[in-house]
RNA sequence: GCGGCUCUGGUGAAGUGGUUAACACGUCGGAUUGUGGCUCCGAUAUGCGUGGGUUCGAUUCCCACGAGUCGCCCCA
């Protein structure tokens, strides 16, 4: 169908701009208090960077990507995230070379091949954050600090924030084993879903919906009794900080993360009512994945939010702001004779920084009366034959209904006062 | 990728196997002399997601496809 956009993409219309506006707004405010520049970077990449950066074996790699090939022969694909990307600007630009910590953070759209659903689109929208240079847990507090209070300052309420840990490179394999174990021998009572994730992913049976209320689950082996000292501290250093920063989170050993690349923190925010794409925004630390992508080994921490969804929750809670209201003045012109005269009073205001429209469709007055009040406009600027003999202008104002001839030069003092 | 539900005008919707597809909002026009918001009058789907099929006849029944929605999956 010609007149369909391809599905799971959606028109952004002129009533629903003002969301956006309000959100862009918020992200470039905050990230300037937090210190954080913003990147934008190619909307797609080769393909490779996707398959080492997020993983192969991810669903997001194995079902859901844009790819094709170019004309060049070069295998492309439309970013399913923004991380890689910004890994590989990091690293291409050098831009390490001049700062121990890099602060970013991009909005953009991003493309995954997913069934739509109220939430869930083709191409969406988010806004995130990456630090790249620090292993100190401090960034990890900090970003999770400025996804929290980002949605709060939005108005938000309910949100909940959830953490975990998910072990690195040394102790993460130990948990796995054990985990593996674990569930083999409740292989049984496992449902279809999980029992493929035991060979692929045993960490995601963790926050299965469908076994996650089995009894055995309560039993599983927890990460904690894997960890290794230094996740063990890092895991600590977080928790002291958000708490000393007053943030409300709880602990979630069930919280895992979809992409190959994080390690230790992981952190969830989420918005219960959207329903089953409650989450709004995630993130985590990712230390493996600038030297997966050819760097030397750095340690970073990042997130990324969904911007439908936390418009969707904006507009749950009666928080989205009106459509931005639209002009000053209307200009009427009564009769061929005040075309001229009509469209050179519009072109003045607009010098003069007053907005304003006017009919073009050579309706009657009273027609364009009715125009005048329902563009929302404060003053009718009425002109006809009399009007352009005494080079007046008749201003009514239509919220009181008062009306007087004044002068044309004096038009847009009587309108600014 | 899997399953459930839905699909009538710009919008909210009523409706029937068979003459003009309610009603409301909106939009447009009008109610004598250059003026809006109230009121009144009039107009506004040859069309019922698309394509097939059943039927003398389908918007109403059946099938497929498409789109939306909910859940699974995945994730932001």
């Amino acid at each position: 169908m010609l007149t369909n956009a391809p599905r799971g993409t959606k028109d952004i219309l002129p009533d629903q701009i003002a969301g956006w506006l309000l959100l862009e707004k918020k992200i470039r405010e905050l990230c300037g208090l937090y210190g954080y520049e913003e990147i934008r970077t190619p909307t797609f990449e080769h393909t490779e960077l996707f398959q080492r950066g997020i993983g192969e074996g991810t669903d997001v790699v194995d079902k859901e990507m844009y790819t094709f090939t170019d004309r060049g022969d070069r295998s492309i694909t439309l970013r399913p995230e923004n991380t890689a990307s910004v890994v590989r600007a990091y690293l291409q630009n050098k831009l390490y070379a001049n700062a121990g910590l890099v602060k970013l953070f991009y909005v953009g759209s991003m493309f995954r091949y997913d069934r739509p659903q109220a939430g869930r689109l083709r191409e969406f929208h988010q806004f995130g954050v990456e630090a790249l240079g620090e292993k100190n847990p401090a960034v990890d507090a900090e970003i999770i600090l400025l996804a929290w209070e980002f949605l709060n300052s939005l108005g938000l309420t309910d949100l909940k924030l959830k953490i975990n840990t998910v072990g690195c490179p040394a102790c993460r394999p130990i948990y796995r084993q054990k985990l593996t174990e674990y569930f083999t021998a409740e292989a049984d009572e496992l449902c279809g879903d999980c029992r493929r994730r035991l060979t692929k992913n045993p960490l995601r049976i963790l926050d299965c919906k469908v076994d996650g209320l089995k009894d055995f689950m309560e039993d599983a082996p927890k990460i904690e009794t894997c960890l290794c000292d230094e996740c063990r501290e890092h895991f600590a250093g977080v928790k002291t900080l958000l708490t000393a920063a007053g943030v409300d989170f709880a602990i979630d050993p069930r919280l895992v993360r979809g992409l190959d690349y994080y390690t230790k923190t992981a952190f969830e925010i989420q918005y219960a009512p959207l329903g089953a794409q409650s989450a709004v925004a995630g993130g985590g630390r990712y230390d493996g994945l600038i030297r997966e992508i050819g760097g030397d080994p750095t340690p970073a921490v990042g997130f990324a939010a969904g911007l439908e969804r936390i418009l969707l929750a904006l507009d749950l809670q009666g928080l989205s702001p009106a459509p931005t209201k639209k002009i000053t003045a209307f200009v009427v012109a009564g009769g061929e004779a005040a075309q001229v005269y009509a469209f050179k009073l519009l072109t003045d205001l607009r010098r003069q920084n007053i907005s304003a429209a006017m009919d073009f469709g050579r309706k009657s007055l009273k027609a364009q009366m009715k125009q005048a009040a329902k563009s929302g406009a404060k003053f009718a600027l009425i002109v006809g034959e009399d009007e352009v003999a005494n080079s007046t202008v008749t201003v009514k104002n239509l919220e009181t209904s008062a009306q007087e001839s004044i002068p044309v030069a004096q038009v847009p003092d009587k309108i600014i006062s």
